[in-house]
DNA sequence: TCTGGGGTCCTAGGACCC
DNA sequence: TCTGGGGTCCTAGGACCC
């Protein structure tokens, strides 16, 4: 069995880089909504200590004093390019498993090759021809491992390409790095293995997977017994959503219920759009809103509302009217809301669901109007057409302030060449 | 002043059944 | 005094991931 992992690096922050090769060389970091935390950071960023996910009034006078460049987040943009790197991936590795927006599982036995280390030196280099964007490569007979060897790769190689296989090299590999740094290991499970005495990865590789299984639970012992290179978990198959959420935190605190519920309809209007292009239709929805958790000295408050629809659907009018009346529910006067969302489960196939039998219900009007509504937004943009309890000011609307151009999916916002 | 968003899996415990 | 045994399904909450 071989495995490899291929992980873009810094992906958000090369993304910025293809269209803007004067931000080569120098510190970046891509933020979240509302420009609040820290989601990726370049090379130079890294050095410069900023961690992962900090907020960035925290890092403000880093930013100032080395001249650090913001971009408020593009998922259009990294979305697309996703897709073409992941395209590019399956071209040269069918059996492929996409794990996140920048990464990929494959298997590379069954596809003979001579030497695996070298075809995925190529394809990494394909992958920077074709789109320009930097990979890490790492392979192992696990999946547990191709995350190290891919760990090792980043940090230790000129290539980008880590192969893990002889023994003594995993033996110091996991020697060197700590048990906490293992896929699957967090920070709860890395301190509770402490106070075992269980420090670095290769301690963790000696424990008992029985004995792991039974103390903890089986997401351990499969750990274990991947560090072994004993292969447990395979490629996984695209499967549909369990359950599809959206929700924004706001910029300023909301306190009324207008203004809750217009957000909260754009948002159960998002999750029904998407629900719709999988062909599901949920069961289950749930409203949840809350305060601002981090003022610790402010009255907090956080509390949602759930509801088993009579007969699944994905009409957005009537997810709507049903998400308004569980924030009925939960929502509460004076306080100051700072997070509202709804979640969407217990998905039925959006083909042939069972209908109510008491109150007839036109499925197929529903459904033509739904690809009326999607059909147009797709042609003229995404707020084109929308229900009016989605409001039209919105006040709560969330802040991007400096967000680069949709080069890859808005004929608008095309790169410009012009000669002389 | 200022702190993201969207997922999955596992387990324990309750409800229920025969 | 003394109250079985075995199974399934569902859910909430925790942990983890990117």
């Amino acid at each position: 069995v071989l495995f490899s992992l291929i992980d873009c690096n810094n992906f958000y922050v090369s993304c910025e880089r293809v269209f803007n090769p004067a931000l080569e060389k120098k510190p970046v970091l891509v933020l979240s909504n509302n420009d609040g935390c820290v989601i990726a950071r370049s090379n130079e960023s890294k050095s410069l200590g900023i961690p992962m996910g900090v907020p960035v009034h925290q890092i403000k006078d880093i930013i100032e004093r080395h001249q650090i460049i913001c971009f408020s987040s593009n998922f259009a943009l990294y979305g697309d390019l996703s897709n073409r790197v992941m395209h590019t991936i399956v071209d040269w590795l069918p059996d492929s498993e996409i794990y996140s927006v920048d990464e990929a599982f494959s298997r590379l036995d069954n596809m003979a090759l001579k030497c695996p280390a070298q075809y995925c030196q190529d394809l990494r280099q394909a992958i920077y021809q074709h789109l320009g964007i930097p990979v890490s490569v790492g392979l192992a007979p696990t999946k547990v491992l191709a995350k190290l060897a891919n760990y090792l790769a980043k940090k230790h190689t000129e290539t980008g390409v880590f192969y893990l296989h002889k023994p003594e090299v995993i033996e110091r590999a996991l020697k060197h790095v700590a048990a906490s740094d293992i896929w699957g290991v967090g920070k709860k499970l890395g301190e509770r293995l402490k106070t075992l005495h269980i420090h670095s990865a290769w301690d963790l590789r000696c424990c008992d997977p029985h004995e792991a299984r039974k103390h903890c639970n089986i997401s351990l012992q499969k750990i274990i017994l991947e560090l072994r290179g004993e292969s447990c978990l395979d490629l996984e198959k695209p499967a549909p959503p369990k359950s599809i959420r959206c929700s924004r935190s706001f910029r300023e605190v909301v306190t009324s219920f207008t203004d809750l519920s217009e957000a909260l309809s754009t948002y159960a209007a998002n999750a029904c759009s998407k629900a719709r292009v999988h062909k599901l239709k949920p069961s289950v929805l749930t409203v949840f809103l809350n305060t601002n958790p981090f003022q610790k000295n402010k009255p907090q408050y956080s509390e949602a509302s759930k509801l088993k629809l009579l007969v699944p659907s994905n009409d957005t009018r009537e997810i709507i009217s049903q998400a308004t009346g569980l924030l009925r529910e939960v929502f509460k006067k004076g306080v100051e809301y700072k997070k509202v969302g709804i979640l969407l489960s217990h998905f039925e196939a959006q083909e042939g669901s069972q209908g109510d039998l008491f109150h007839f219900f036109d499925d197929e009007k529903s459904q033509l109007q739904m690809r009326t509504l999607d059909d147009i937004n797709a042609r003229f943009g995404k707020d084109a057409l929308f229900i009016a309890s989605q409001g039209g000011k919105k006040p709560w609307k969330i802040q991007r302030k400096q967000v680069s151009s949709r080069y890859t999916t808005h004929w608008d916002e095309l790169v410009r060449v012009y000669c002389r």
